[in-house]
RNA sequence: GAUUGCGUAGCUCAGUCGGUAGAGCAGCGGCCUUUUAAGCCGUAGGUCCUGGGUUCAAAUCCCAGCGCAAUCACCA
C-alpha cells in the first residue's frame, strides 16, 4: 500500500467500482476532511460489549423525556450509555436525512443511525457516502429504534479505513470455496461463521495448553528445520541453508527430538507445532498441519489413553458450553450423560468412557476369522479382491483386511480406541512382553477419522537401530534420498531413555470435529492452494527434490 | 497421481434445440428522518477460465490446458 497522492490516476485495469471508491477516498479526505486511513482510537468497545450496554429503562426514560421536551423545549434527561465502536460496514440504508448502517467486528454486528440533525455536516456526508466494507468509527448513546433494533445514535462518525475493493454480495456473502480460501480476509468479515470457527480454534488450543500444563507437562519447541527428517513415514519438503551450504528438511514429526528431551531428563514434555508433509491434499490433509506430540517418562500407551480421553472429553464439555452460550445446537445427553456435539450429519457422543476394542477383536468381527490364521486371512483378502495379497507379508495382509472390513465397523459417533496393534505393522513400537506379536499401540478414531496414535515407546537402542536399518533397506532409491539413519538419535538412546508413553494428536482434525467443520481447510486460516500465477517457462515437473514414487510403506510413528 | 463435476458482470446465480449475453445485489445519478436483504425512478457494467477444433454461426458440441470441489490412492 503506497501513500498515493490525490492526483494519482487509478490504474486502467481497475474496475469502475474500484475507481468510484478511489474517488470517494479523495472526496472524504479533500472535501470532508477525514483521514481515510484513520488514527488511534481510545475507549473503543467491542460491538458485543457496546450492545450489552443497552438499557431498556434508560431508553424508555429518554423516549418519554424527549417527547415532553418537545413540548416544553427543555433538554431531555438522558441516562443512556454512550459507546464508541468501530467496525466494517455490512449494511447501509440511506433514508435521505437519516442513514442506518450496520457495523461488524469479530464480536458481532450493531446498527448505527446517523441523523443529519445530530452530527456535523461532514460526518453526515461521510455516513451517507460510505461504502460496504469501509471501516467506520461511531460514537453516541445506545438506544433502540422504533422497530426495536438496538442502535447507536451517532453524535460523531469518522473513518477507520476506506475500502477500495469491491465487496462480496451482501446477502449471500462469499460462498465460492476457492475465493473464500484465497481471500480469507474477505471471508472472515463477510461470513461471521468463518471468524467464529477460528476464534473457537484459538480457545481450543489454549485449553489444550492449560490442560497439559496443569498436568505438569512442559511445552518445548524443537527444530522444524532438520538435517534428517525422521519420526514418521512421510515424504518431507526439502530446503537449503545457504551459509552452511547444507540441505535441510522441514520436519515431518518432532518425535525424535522430543525423545531426546526425555533422555535429557525432562519427565513430561509436549509440543504443539506445525509438521510438513509433501503429500496429497484432501478434506483431512493439508501439507502443513498442526500436531501435538506428548511424551511421558515412565508412562506407556495406557497412560496416554487416560490422558487423551480426559483431554478430549474436557474439550467436548467446554465446546458444549460454548455452543450453548452462542445459541448453537448441541446434541442431547450422551450414553452416560456426557457431551454430544454435532459434526455434519452425525451427533458425536463424547461420553466417558470412550469405546475400547482390541485390534484382534475388531478384526475377528469384521473379517470373520482369527487374524493369526493367515491361511484364512489370505482367503478373506482374495475374497475381498485384494489381488496383490500374494506379494505381501502375512501381517501386511492382516492390515489390509483390517482396513477393508474392520475399520468400517467403528461407530463414527463414539470416540473409539483401537488397541494392541500387531508388532509387525508397528515397527517402532515396543512389543508386549506377554505376547510379542502385539505391541503397545492404539489409534483413536472419531467421526471416521484417525485423530491420533499413541505408543509404548521403544527405548532399547539396539532394537531401534535394527528396526531403522531394516526400514532403510525397504526404501526405494528416491525415498532413500531422505530416509537417512538418524545416528545421533540412536546415540541418545544409548545414553539411556526412560520407558515412556508417546502420543500424537492431529489438532486440525480435532478442531474440525469440535467446531463442526467438514474440511481441514475450514480450520486452517490460509490453506495451501495452487498458485494462480501463469506458469513459468520450463518449470515442467517442478519441485525436483523430494519427489518420490510411492510413499514409504509401514514404518515410523504418527 | 486417477476419475467425475464445476468455471458466465465485483458478488450470488439464470442462460431452452448451437442463432450472437440475462437477473438480483453491489456501483453510478436522483427521491426519501425509523430502515431490517429498505423502497422507487433512471443508468452503466462481459477475455462467458485459457487455447485450439467442428459449424454459415459456439457460453452451449469436441480436444487440450489451468483452477476449484468431491471420490479414490497416499498419508495424519
Amino acid at each position: 500500500m503506497s501513500e498515493t497522492t490525490p492526483q494519482e490516476p487509478a490504474p486502467l485495469s481497475e474496475s469502475e467500482i474500484v475507481a468510484s471508491r478511489r474517488a470517494k477516498l479523495k472526496r472524504f479526505r479533500d472535501e470532508l476532511g477525514f483521514d481515510p486511513y484513520g488514527r488511534r482510537e481510545d475507549g473503543l468497545l467491542a460491538i458485543a460489549a457496546a450492545r450489552a450496554r443497552f438499557s431498556e429503562e434508560a431508553h424508555v426514560a429518554f423516549d418519554a423525556a424527549s417527547k415532553e421536551a418537545k413540548a416544553t423545549g427543555a433538554v431531555p434527561a438522558d441516562a443512556r450509555a454512550v459507546v464508541k465502536v468501530a467496525g466494517r460496514i455490512v449494511q447501509h440504508r440511506d433514508m435521505g436525512k437519516l442513514v442506518f448502517l450496520f457495523l461488524r467486528d469479530e464480536s458481532g454486528d450493531l446498527q448505527v443511525s446517523v441523523s443529519k440533525a445530530a452530527v456535523e455536516a461532514n460526518a453526515f456526508e461521510l455516513a451517507k457516502a460510505a461504502d460496504y466494507g469501509d471501516i467506520l468509527v461511531a460514537e453516541g448513546p445506545i438506544g433502540r429504534t422504533n422497530k426495536g433494533e438496538v442502535c447507536v445514535w451517532a453524535t460523531r462518525v469518522s473513518l477507520g479505513a476506506k475500502s477500495l475493493a469491491a465487496p462480496p454480495e451482501k446477502w449471500h456473502g462469499l460462498s465460492d470455496p476457492e475465493l473464500r480460501y484465497r481471500r480469507r480476509y474477505v471471508d472472515m468479515y463477510a461470513n461471521p461463521e468463518t471468524a467464529r470457527v477460528f476464534a473457537m480454534r484459538a480457545r481450543i488450543v489454549s485449553r489444550i495448553r492449560r490442560f497439559m500444563d496443569a498436568r505438569g507437562f512442559l511445552e518445548v519447541e524443537t527444530p522444524v528445520l532438520q538435517p534428517i527428517a525422521g519420526g514418521a513415514a512421510a515424504r518431507p519438503f526439502t530446503t537449503h541453508h545457504n551459509a552452511l551450504d547444507m540441505p535441510l528438511f522441514m520436519r515431518i514429526a518432532p518425535e525424535l527430538y522430543l525423545k531426546r528431551c526425555l533422555v535429557g531428563g525432562m519427565r513430561k514434555v509436549y509440543e504443539i507445532n506445525r509438521n510438513f508433509r509433501n503429500e496429497g491434499i484432501d478434506r483431512s490433509h493439508n501439507p502443513e498441519f498442526t500436531a501435538m506430540e506428548v511424551y511421558e517418562a515412565f508412562g506407556d500407551y495406557g497412560t496416554m489413553m487416560e490422558l487423551t480421553e480426559s483431554l478430549i472429553h474436557h474439550l467436548a464439555c467446554e465446546m458444549v458450553e460454548e455452543r450453548r452460550t452462542a445459541g448453537l445446537r448441541v446434541g442431547g445427553a450422551g450414553v452416560s450423560g456426557g457431551p454430544v456435539l454435532p459434526w455434519g450429519e452425525l451427533d458425536i457422543d463424547y461420553s466417558s468412557p470412550f469405546v475400547k476394542v482390541t485390534f484382534e477383536e475388531l478384526f475377528r468381527r469384521g473379517a470373520g476369522c482369527d487374524m493369526r490364521d493367515f491361511a484364512a486371512v489370505r482367503a478373506k483378502a482374495r475374497a475381498l479382491g485384494l489381488h496383490h495379497e500374494a506379494k505381501l507379508d502375512d501381517w501386511l495382509v492382516v492390515n489390509e483386511v483390517f482396513e477393508e472390513c474392520a475399520e468400517p465397523l467403528i461407530d463414527p459417533c463414539r470416540p473409539t480406541f483401537v488397541t494392541d496393534y500387531p508388532s509387525a505393522i508397528s515397527p517402532l513400537t515396543r512389543p508386549h512382553a506377554h505376547d510379542p506379536a502385539l505391541c503397545g499401540r492404539w489409534d483413536i478414531f472419531i467421526g471416521g477419522m484417525e485423530v491420533g496414535p499413541a505408543y509404548t515407546e521403544l527405548n532399547d537402542p539396539d532394537i531401534q537401530l535394527a528396526k531403522f536399518t531394516e526400514q532403510l533397506k525397504g526404501a526405494d532409491d528416491e525415498e532413500s534420498t531422505f530416509r537417512t539413519l538418524d545416528e545421533d538419535f540412536v546415540e541418545s538412546l544409548r545414553v539411556g531413555m526412560p520407558p515412556a508413553g508417546g502420543l500424537g494428536i492431529g489438532i486440525d482434525r480435532l478442531v474440525m470435529l469440535l467446531t463442526d467443520s467438514q474440511s481441514i481447510r475450514d480450520v486452517i486460516l490460509f490453506p495451501l492452494l495452487k498458485s494462480m500465477a501463469p506458469k513459468q517457462e520450463g518449470d515442467g515437473e517442478g519441485g525436483g527434490e523430494g519427489e518420490g514414487g510411492g510413499a514409504a510403506k509401514s514404518g515410523g510413528h504418527a
